[in-house]
DNA sequence: CGTTAATTTGAGACCATTCAATTTCGGTGG
DNA sequence: CCACCGAAATTGAATGGTCTCAAATTAACG
């Protein structure tokens, strides 16, 4: 959403601290209370959740310039963990900082509740992904999110992305197992709809990819 | 969220609309631009999406005193259709007067917020539910989510609920098919932990049950 | 009290899982 | 630059949870 300069500025001058992390760190967990809000500045992360069995369930996906846990403005207790996909860097800004900002700018308050129906929106998109769709479906529907919203956040995306996620990752945020991930990613391959090796993702037809994964990018809210 | 007596008032002053629902019929399809938000006044109502196979995934419940499409106030299109479960009220609003008020009330806002970030929570679970739950799991997990939900909105309500859910509805909502959601219903009433028949759904053995679902009720951020 | 919706039951097929072993890849140190 | 190592990807075979299809029974509603 656009903000006016004087917006920008109050946003910059909010006090912030940066903070890096490594590959799999934790940067929030389920259940400790809330002091923070983060935003990525560069690198992968992801949320997630552990169930009764130990097995995790990843929540969402999140690129450069998004914002990591912006519900912990209003909520005292993390409800699940986020972590580190890559290598990254992080602004962590206090909780009561960002609110006070938020009550003096309107502006900045509708682009934040914005950015959190989006990722609303994008949960409830998961529910139906991992509810009714079959691995095929799924996985597509999963590379197609990631790309648009790669090629939102960075106009001069090709068709070519960086996707250091690995093949168990994409198994946890699909509710698959890491074997038939594998084996779903290689019909998809032989298909003829991606290719996808060292940490390169290409997608080779994109309607077919989209069709393959019954996707429709109007959840994305992208044209506001 | 306590509101005070004022903002009450001026909640109670927006303009506003009482409209009536049957059974299975749509207050909001996808697709449409929005108008309006609605709040249910008197009977259940949910939330879906179709998949390209026509199959229908529920992404959440409603009872009355709830929004039921609170997104609407920033978002043009809606990105999902909205059913009446019963014959159902709704107080309906338009946007732009509920958007001013919230402008205007800073307490209005935080608890307009506040509940939109508890929906958003409460699909991240539902992810993790359908994405990594088996079919008892699934079952167990929704019906403690309805009753902490039900107890929370009505203090005097027993571990007797009204539970108009069809096992269809329930087979929609945890991913699974009615056959299968009959015979998982039927293992969880031999086991002793509910009874369901005649639109009645009684908890035999809360623990039990919590236990069976891996249900933790921090994720509804009850006690805010 | 009839008619439709909802629930229940059975049997067979299938998609995805499990477990284990093997191969390839990516990063690191010599 | 190559050898090495652990992580990631790949393969196979057997198991199993859930689905499909169909039919029967029961409950809900006007």
């Amino acid at each position: 959403m656009p903000l006016s300069d004087e917006d920008k500025r109050a946003v910059a001058d909010l006090p912030w601290q940066r903070r890096a992390y490594g590959r799999e760190a934790y940067l929030a967990r389920e259940g400790e209370p809330t002091k923070v809000c983060s935003l990525l500045v560069q690198g992968l992360a992801f949320r997630q959740k552990l169930v009764s069995d130990g097995s995790r369930q990843i929540i969402s996906f999140h690129i450069r310039g998004e914002f990591l846990d912006l519900q912990n403005c209003l909520l005292k207790i993390a409800d699940h963990n986020v972590q580190a996909l890559t290598r990254c860097t992080v602004a962590i800004v206090n909780k009561e900082a960002l609110a006070q900002l938020i009550g003096e700018r309107p502006a900045v308050r509708r682009a934040m509740w914005f950015d959190s129906l989006v990722d609303s929106s994008i949960f409830r998109e998961w529910v139906v992904n991992v509810g009714r769709r079959d691995a095929r479906q799924r996985i597509a529907h999963l590379l197609c999110e990631l790309a648009a919203r790669l090629k939102a956040a960075d106009q001069n995306e090709m068709p070519i992305y960086d996707f250091p996620i690995t093949q168990e990752q994409i198994a946890d945020a699909t509710g698959l197992t890491a074997v038939h991930t594998n084996r779903t990613l290689q019909t998809l391959r032989k298909s003829g709809l991606i290719s996808l090796s060292a940490s390169k993702l290409v997608i080779l037809d994109w309607d077919a990819l989209a069709e393959a994964g019954d996707f429709s990018e109007r959840y994305l809210h992208h044209s506001v």
